[in-house]
RNA sequence: GCGGGUGUGGUGAAAUUGGUAGACACGCUGGAUUUAGGAUCCAGUGCCGCGAGGCGUGUGGGUUCGAGUCCCUCCACCCGCACCA
């Protein structure tokens, strides 16, 4: 009987949706394990064959631990708000919604072919309201909600009311900007110049509800501020600072500008700490580990007050990580939008301050960065800083290399010690003090620490290792500094100006925004997608009557980021329907981390670090039990392209075989790959292809063929080089895809994809087939048959837990070759074949389960077990090597012991020609593996 | 510059704790068969050599009876971050 794919794979894709064969529940008396794709964007495109590669992979394992007798939890769903469908409809009018539906619509229909098992009852998206309820419910959590820097927790907003109506700022320290009280918007406070932050109580109650409220922004989890945004003027939106490339935005490549915006922003900054600590509890790997880290960019160091000439209340405050160099401070360089630059600039620099500052502002981010070539610019304000401890007088500057965003937006330069200093004081004529004993800092700048310090009081004659914590405590002694840890990690702008995202469940009275919790917010029609002549995001188009809801004088205009909903959608999954909580306590506990996280690894640290953050958040306030969401990640590697080309004879319609181009001048053009085969061209298909080739002429090679020539490229439409899954899938079979994609090497590797190769996974298929066919009643097994079964069985159950796929398919590959080979018919013996082989060619499998007489499903079988007898053979067949050189076999009974297994060895006849006129120095018998002899 | 990773046949790769390097496939070569197909079956296939044998896991060294695997050096490529004080 000949493999039928098609009607195997149909029948038992109808028979296991009729059953509810994937649906799972949450059941007490089984051990849960949650195995998690990343959600993709329902793109235009839909898949090709790279993409289901993690799908399948968590797909082998999920059914892998079901068959262990899991209660697995393996859903999907779509990351349906996003930037595409919103261009779509940018452009022709179409609502957001109707393209995102066709997608997905698309996405199911190539995912439900490759025979998934997910629960689709409890599919979610994004953009769903019923979905986008629980992102609104929890920006509002956040916004009712902060931080607890004692208590290293999220708290609710009415704990802190308590505090500052009965103690001011006095017992809690709530995380915030460092100088809340100098942003606040125009209103009345009642307090002077001189305040500093410390808020009492009567300060608190003596405010009016207006003060109060901006007050109390500043401590918001979710906050309203004036902040410098990445403002992307192409797409006319701000990006979050991980959306952001080399200066252009990730979506589209357009430049990036700084500016400052009023923006939700989400205080992310003040689980940095948490966020780098609880890296240690996960199973990832140590690169996207250290690309957290990295983006969290923690450092050591100290903060110190520098004093401002001319104005003893002033002070310029910096981090540095080496406060052991402070006697080398020769200037200080604050960022051109430092607030200070407009008090310290003297009346003779004020035009050449303003040129710089402007031109900075003008200035895309990419350009600020030099676009990687470092250029020295900047500009002396004409004021002068004082020395902490010389107290001497040092030139201020402003200096583009010197960053807003971090730090305090000003540094103490220390040109002896500091690459960027040394450079700028070179290129200004700025003094280099020498600070490191024996280095001579005016040829080049010396950044290590093995050299002990000079010159710098009472620091001289220690290296710098000693001298940091000595300088921080004498900086505290004299009150002019304190330790002080650093995080690279901003707040993260919240705010989009776009229309196709979650609208905020906010309306505004005057300037200050009131959540709105009773009612949901969902978003209105609109009459075009773009913003309005005032530059007003599109949701300002919407007219009043076209709100669901409207409360206040305006409702808020701007959407949310993409992240939103993706910061979460692991939780909505273990309780898709609940329309009371974003997803009950009692589910959440159940479920608990997602035990496996597959996904690729391009856009995984802004997202891990934001799901990270809200997981966190919950857990601190008490909605889930976990506070990290992936207990182990796997990042599947990119399946890229085998692009074709063809070679055109420069200025004809002549096209020459991939061995004559050399011959020629010649063009090199990308060819469909459907129109090659094994690199040669159907050439009437190339004429018909496209109206420019129809006149083609040939240049052939010796055989009479046309050569295509070959490049291992990532996918793409442009290339010609795309491969569908549905092609495949057609031709093969989905159990014969999936088989492949797992076959192809190690899942975390990049691999060239290479459809030849098909027919190999195809044929172990066949055979598999037939093994199962030629089974005959009364035929017994055999014992070789029984070792190979149990050895199979072995060896896939390691493979599949250490997630090595493609050894799981070589092992079935030898398991079906030898068991052919051994005329195997009995079909008890077979069966638990057919389970190994279930997780990753289920449909096929579940055909031969039923065939070889197994009851139910398949898919409920219990993982067979490797019977320890049928692993040991009676004999034992060792390589003997003379000097580490295998000469010869020697077997012997398994049991043989190490002495004697030497001594037949020894007394082997092929060992006489080694050993002749030589003495044996020592024998190395190592049981089950080698025995090697050292001769000499 | 910093961090992470990868280098093994013509190709994808295997070798889990140091123990026969190249399993399993693709491709290629030869043969068989045939309803001429992108089918099936058999044999061969790391390199050099007629052979015995020698050489082989990016380079050079080291440890070891034994190294793809451990240590040091250098090289190449890929990815991430980058004027972060």
């Amino acid at each position: 009987m000949e493999y039928d794919f098609r009607a195997i794979e149909q029948r038992w894709q109808a028979k296991w949706k009729a059953g509810d064969a994937y649906k799972v529940t949450e059941d007490p008396s089984k051990e849960k394990f949650y195995v998690l794709d990343m959600f993709p964007y329902p793109s235009g495109a839909g898949l090709h064959v790279g993409h289901p590669l993690g799908y399948i992979a968590s797909d082998v394992y999920a059914r892998y631990k079901r068959h262990q007798g899991y209660n697995v939890l393996h859903p999907m769903g779509y990351d349906s708000f996003g930037l595409p469908a919103e261009q779509y409809a940018i452009q022709t009018g179409q609502h957001p919604a109707v393209t995102t539906e066709a997608n997905v619509a698309r996405y199911r229909e190539q995912l439900d072919q490759l025979g998934f098992c997910y629960d689709w009852s409890r599919e979610v998206r994004t953009s769903d309201p019923a979905y986008y309820r629980w992102t609104q419910w929890i920006f509002a959590e956040l916004f009712e909600s902060w931080y607890d820097t004692t208590a290293d927790r999220s708290k609710p907003i009415a704990s802190l009311l308590d505090a500052l109506n009965s103690d001011g700022l006095s017992t809690v320290k709530p995380a915030c900007d460092g100088d809340w009280w100098k942003v606040l918007p125009a209103g009345k406070y009642p307090w002077d110049e001189s305040f500093d932050g410390r808020l009492t109580a009567d300060q608190w109650k003596a405010c009016d509800a207006i003060a109060q409220s901006h007050i109390l922004m500043q401590f918001r989890l979710a906050y309203l501020a004036d902040s410098e945004v990445n403002w992307c003027p192409a797409l006319g939106t701000v990006l979050a600072n991980d959306e952001v490339k080399d200066g252009l935005s990730e979506r589209g490549g357009h430049p990036v500008v700084r500016k400052r915006m009023r923006q939700w922003i989400m205080r992310i900054s003040a689980f940095s700490q948490r966020l780098i600590d609880d890296l240690n509890s996960l199973d990832w790997t140590d690169s996207i580990k250290e690309a957290q880290r990295n983006w969290i960019g923690r450092s050591e160091g100290a903060s110190v007050h520098f004093g401002v000439a001319g104005h003893p209340e002033r002070t310029i405050e910096v981090f540095t990580t080496r406060p052991d160099t402070i006697y080398g401070a020769s200037f200080m360089v604050l960022a051109p939008e430092h607030e200070l630059v407009e008090l310290l600039t003297s009346a003779g620099q004020q035009e050449a301050v303003t040129a710089y500052q402007t031109a900075a502002a003008q200035k895309s981010e990419r350009e600020r960065q030099g676009a990687g070539d470092h250029e020295v610019s900047g500009c002396f304000t004409g004021g002068y800083a004082v020395h902490p401890i010389t107290e001497d007088k040092i030139p201020v500057w402003i200096a583009d290399y010197v960053l807003a965003g971090y730090g305090t937006g000003a540094i103490m330069a220390v040109p002896a010690g500091d690459e960027r200093d040394w450079k700028f004081a070179k290129a200004y004529g700025l003094s280099i003090p020498a600070i490191f004993e024996g280095v001579d800092t005016d040829e080049a700048v010396y950044t290590d620490k093995d050299k002990a310090l000079c010159n710098s009081g009472a620091f001289n004659g220690q290296t710098p290792v000693e001298a940091i914590p000595a300088a921080i405590a004498f900086l505290e002694g004299k009150g002019v500094g304190k330790g002080q840890v650093n995080y690279r990690l901003r707040d993260a702008v919240f705010s989009r100006q776009r229309y196709w995202g979650e609208p905020f469940p906010v309306c505004y009275e005057g300037d200050i925004p009131q959540l709105i919790r009773d009612e949901q917010v969902t978003l209105p029609p609109v009459d075009a997608y773009l913003p309005t002549e005032d530059g007003d995001p599109p949701l300002a188009r919407a007219k009043k009557e076209d709100w669901n809801v409207t409360r206040g004088d305006r409702m808020e205009y701007n959407t949310m980021p993409g992240w939103a909903g993706s910061s979460w959608y692991f939780l909505r999954y273990m309780d898709p329907h609940n329309n009371t909580e974003f997803c009950a306590r009692e589910k959440s506990d159940y479920w608990g981390q997602v035990d496996l996280y597959v996904g690729g690894a391009e856009h995984t640290t802004g997202h891990l670090l934001y799901s990270r953050f809200w997981t966190k958040f919950l857990f601190d306030r008490g909605w889930i039990g976990f506070n990290e969401p992936f207990k182990r990640m796997i990042n599947q590697g990119m399946i890229l392209g085998r692009s074709n080309f063809v070679y055109r004879v420069q200025g004809t319609d002549q096209f020459v075989t991939s061995e004559r181009r050399k011959e020629f001048q010649t063009q090199r053009l990308h060819v469909d790959i459907n129109l090659v085969q094994s690199d040669k061209l159907d050439m009437e298909g190339f004429r018909a292809w496209r109206p420019e080739y129809a006149n083609a002429e040939f240049i052939l090679n010796e055989e009479g063929d046309y050569l295509c020539g070959h490049e291992v490229e990532k996918m793409s439409k442009s290339k010609f080089n795309v491969q569908t899954p549905d092609d495949l899938v057609e031709r093969y079979g989905a159990d014969t895809l999936r088989c492949y994609e797992m076959f192809l090497g190690p899942l975390t590797q990049h691999k060239p994809w290479d459809t030849q190769g098909i027919s190999g996974v195809h044929n172990f298929l066949r055979k598999l087939h037939r093994l199962f066919n030629q089974t005959a009643s009364g035929s017994a097994a055999t014992d070789p048959q029984y070792r190979v079964l149990h050895k199979t069985i072995k060896k896939v159950s390691e493979d599949l837990d250490r997630h090595a796929f493609n050894t799981v398919i070589s092992a079935l590959m030898i398991a079906v070759n030898e068991l052919l080979e051994a005329k195997t018919q009995n079909a008890e013996l077979l069966r638990p074949l057919a389970i190994l082989a279930s997780p990753v060619a289920p449909h096929l499998a579940e055909e031969l389960w039923q065939l070889s007489g197994g009851v139910n499903s398949v898919l409920d079988q219990a993982w067979p077990v490797a019977e320890e007898h049928w692993l040991t053979a009676d004999e034992e067949t060792y390589p003997v090597s003379f000097n580490g050189k295998v000469r010869f076999q020697l077997t012997v009974p398994a049991d043989l012991d190490a002495k004697s297994v030497e001594n037949q060895a020894l007394a082997h006849e092929k060992a006489q020609d080694y050993l002749a006129g030589k003495t044996v120095r020592k024998v190395i018998v190592v049981p089950g593996r080698i025995v090697n002899i050292v001769v000499g």
